[in-house]
DNA sequence: GAGTGGATTTCGCAT
DNA sequence: ATGCGAAGTCCACTC
């Protein structure tokens, strides 16, 4: 299964003109670079900081983002976000890197003097990566925390299940306005929007009072959001990993005991 | 100069029995452990994830924290904060390494079906690290020699937070008139001068004597010049190098043995 | 222990 | 572009 890929490996390389030629070619190349080996590192930008002699893992991804992580601590001591420009220098027997990058201007300087590993590669990913909140699950964070949609709503009730893939709250707003919830996990289209449009113009025909209509999904889809307005609703954008992490901080018990479902 | 480190590298072993050992003992000897191949990840905790099959950077530190990097992105796409409990299986030509937290209780599992690179290593890293001339930085320079502002300053208090980006002081100059200083890490641009006449001109109504006003800034912002003079501040152009000489010379200890903060 | 504010925060979406 | 809010934020300091 463990298929061979191809990619450089260098131990313990004399820290030389090739080594500098190596990085300077694999950067050229978008490539991922893994140095580990003794450095200090200068920044200068936002802030300035300056790092003293020690072993560490440093990474350039192919992205021209950088980080410099010390053997212990979860967070990098040194970084640098995307979209960075390179140099590579040798001089003395000492590998120097610059990480270079405008708006904000800054830049990091990486020295080694010793590397143990070199490493370059060509990596590829293109797994999807989601964290997952079902609807019913942003149905649950919404309800115990009805503050996400906006200040002062008061959900009523809620529907078990409706067709096609978005379950609904009611409630009331924060000025006594009947309001219709219609969730969806991922991007509202047109399908969702005309829905609770044709929900909240039937509920308006037998209330006494104003109904609005609140889409919550993590996003709206392109050109959307005119019929949004046109139709008189509101979008609210919620991110399924926020009520993820709602329902984790929140014990966890029967919804009915709060709220009373429809059917 | 290059000084041979003793430490484990694998090129493309097979994922195997061998491999989980080698693994097993390194977390239990708190060595730093770099993995480079195809994997998958499932998170649960505070949120959930999954994060599909691909190529990426995974990073075991000394302290029980785990980074795993995608090849673009400077943020990590999993982690585990410092303090974790590691479990290691082998199933299937399959690498699970289960990194467990409580308190949240949460816990990652990767997955490798394939390993590029395996290293096994113990890093030395006593380097400092020192981040200069932060707002707060040049915040404490100043109380501690208050003379770079003006001779004879004398700061009596402190603001820790003001919003957005700057720190006050308060104090007294030579003729006893009431002091607010203004600090700008840099250029010091038309809100914050806007917002120092503010205070000041708050303050003075409810002082007996004169307030003033002063903006301490590495520069001013173009065109500023008249409106700090119009508004009768003062600007000071002080160097966040400086103050992080200064710094660097006073030995440092807590400001509120000196000062009180005000809130 | 819980709560609070800062960060080279970063990131995303709104205006 | 700029600004505001959220983050699996993390981290350090205070109460």
């Amino acid at each position: 299964m463990s298929r061979q890929k191809q990619f450089k490996i260098l131990q313990n390389p004399n820290v030389d003109k090739e080594v500098a030629r190596l990085v300077k070619n694999a950067l050229a190349q978008r490539c991922v670079v893994l140095l580990v080996g003794n450095c200090w590192v200068n920044y200068r930008g936002r802030a300035s900081s300056s790092l003293e002699s020690g072993e560490r893992i440093v990474i350039i991804k192919e992205d021209g983002s950088v980080l410099i992580h010390r053997p212990i601590g979860y967070e990098a001591v040194n970084w640098q976000p995307p979209g960075c420009i390179f140099q590579t220098h040798i001089k003395n027997n000492v590998l120097q890197i610059r990480a270079i990058r405008r708006k904000p201007s800054e830049f990091i300087h990486i020295h080694f003097d010793s590397i143990y590993l070199l490493s370059i590669m060509k990596l590829e990913d293109k797994g999807e990566f989601s964290l997952h909140a079902t609807e019913r699950d942003m149905q649950k964070a919404i309800l115990l925390k009805p503050s996400i949609i906006e200040s002062g709503f008061k959900p009523t009730s809620y529907e078990k299940k409706v067709e096609p893939g978005f379950v609904d709250i009611y409630g009331v707003d924060k000025d006594g306005k009947l309001v219709v919830v219609e969730i969806k996990r991922k991007t509202a289209g047109r399908n969702a929007v005309l829905q609770l449009s044709r929900y909240v113009k039937a509920l308006q025909k037998t209330a006494d009072r104003e109904v609005r209509g609140i889409i919550v999904a993590p996003s709206m889809a392109k050109g959307i959001q005119k019929l949004i307005v046109t139709l008189g609703l509101d979008f609210k954008p919620l991110d399924p990993r926020r009520c993820a992490a709602i329902l984790q901080r929140t014990q966890t018990r029967k919804l009915s005991e709060f709220f009373k479902p429809i059917r």
